[in-house]
RNA sequence: GCCGGCUUAGCUCAGUUGGCAGAGCAACUGAUUUGUAAUCAGUAGGUCGGGGGUUCGAAUCCCUCAGCCGGCACCA
């Protein structure tokens, strides 16, 4: 479980407003569902079988309840309100799906596995025939978002069919078809993993790599042929008849907290500037400077920055020593010279002495950064 | 859940054979008004993770519970 302090939840909500734009750009409707859902749907979907054990369960006027593990039943729900036509689809249905699991307590790991998280979770209601485009622009989006992390490698895997599984064959040939095809289309290399689909479909799982080597799994795609029958999720075809539609289950991030814990690694806490939960200090050399630094602050924030003003009686050397172990991106200095000039000294958190400049100049840097995002490369 | 390790001041950690609870940094107070990675001096700070036991005496040994860190198993 996470307690989120003021700075962590900084980047959470970078992370997933970032998300959020990016869903709704692609065509996503972004919902929301409870908590605490009747066990009965859980039942139903076949999750309180398989994983009872591993859910959380509460109870209320003798009805028990789970505490959500899982978002894509609630979706089914949402989805089943009202009558679907095929031009409906596909339906995105995305939501930050707050989950509890309750893992044992040695697969418990800082950030990387917790009990409480949150999913960037969606599920893709479409037909047979649109499957294929969904999984391409889905890997696509997936491919995108990660470079905007700074993510270059991913390593991916296609999981077939296990031996324990629902549908008829033919159904599964032509997942497991649409699914290499889509990896193909996109130039993708991936391993394949035999056996190791979930037991309503095969999927495609994109794990990153941590600092020190360690590969988490984020990213994944997943074919459903089940759970809309299961759970009663229908369309009217253009036959005027009902049909079932396939669920496509996605995440991107997978659990923000896990993708978060691997952001922190991965830039060694030197957040990218869009990230940073302080993106400039301002500091004065002498209380002369107070004033000056005030007004800098303000304006700097009314920009919408994120920025701390540090007036402490100590030595710069001391100030600038501190924030550069804090990683703050930029390490601003305004002495008699800058008031004088108007300006302010810029350096930044690697050392670099970026010289004087304007107020505003440095805005128009920091603005900069910050929709470099995580990319590498010279863009 | 299993195997191993760890838990001592706000943080990072010492603590010998069972014999008075320690350091650095941070905090606080005072001095210092300082130009790009640590100014000086002083003060205060503890249920040694919780509970139980052994002992004249436990941070130290034993039992137990919890949490954290590795790894295994698990991962809708």
């Amino acid at each position: 479980m996470v307690f989120w302090h003021d700075h962590g939840w900084t980047i959470y909500t970078e992370v997933q407003n970032y998300m959020r734009a990016r869903l709704r750009a692609a065509g996503y409707q972004e919902v929301n569902t409870p908590q605490v859902v009747d066990i009965a749907l859980w039942q139903k979907s076949g999750h309180a079988d398989k994983f009872g054990e591993h859910m959380f369960i509460t109870e209320s006027e003798s009805r028990q309840y789970a505490i959500k593990p899982m978002n894509c039943p609630c979706h089914i729900q949402i989805y089943n309100q009202g009558l679907h036509s095929y031009r409906d689809l596909p339906l995105r249905l995305a939501e930050f799906g707050s989950c509890h699991r309750n893992e044992p307590s040695g697969a418990l790991h800082g950030l990387m596995r917790v009990r409480a998280f949150t999913q960037d979770d969606a599920h893709i209601f479409c037909t047979p025939g649109q499957l294929q485009s969904e999984a391409t622009a889905f890997i696509e989006l997936l491919y995108g978002v990660y470079r905007d992390f700074g993510f270059d490698e991913v390593q991916v895997e296609l999981s077939t069919r296990p031996e324990q599984r629902i549908g008829d064959d033919a159904l599964w040939d032509e997942a497991e078809q649409a699914l290499a095809e889509a990896l193909a289309a996109a130039g993708i290399e991936y391993r394949e993993n035999p056996g190791d689909g979930a037991f309503y479909g095969p999927k495609i799982d994109f794990s990153l790599r941590d600092t020190i080597g360690r590969i988490w799994q984020c990213g994944t795609l997943q074919l459903d042929f089940f759970m809309p029958e299961r759970l009663g999720a229908a369309y009217v075809g253009e036959d005027s008849a009902k049909h079932t539609p396939v669920m496509l289950h996605r995440a991107i991030l997978g659990s923000l907290e896990r993708f978060i814990g691997i952001l922190i690694e991965n830039y060694g806490g030197r957040m990218p500037p869009w990230l940073a939960p302080v993106q400039a200090v301002v500091m004065n050399i002498t209380d002369r400077q107070e004033e000056r630094c005030r007004e800098l602050v303000e304006a700097l924030e009314k920009q919408g920055f994120r920025v701390d003003l540090d007036l402490r009686n100590e030595k710069i050397g001391f100030k600038i020593r501190e924030h550069t172990l804090r990683r703050v991106p930029y390490l601003l200095v305004v002495g008699d010279r800058e008031v004088e000039e108007g300006t302010v000294a810029v350096r930044t958190r690697e050392g670099q002495d970026l010289g004087s400049m304007l107020p505003q100049d440095f805005g128009s840097l920091l603005a900069a950064a910050i929709d470099r995002r995580g990319r590498s490369g010279d863009d």
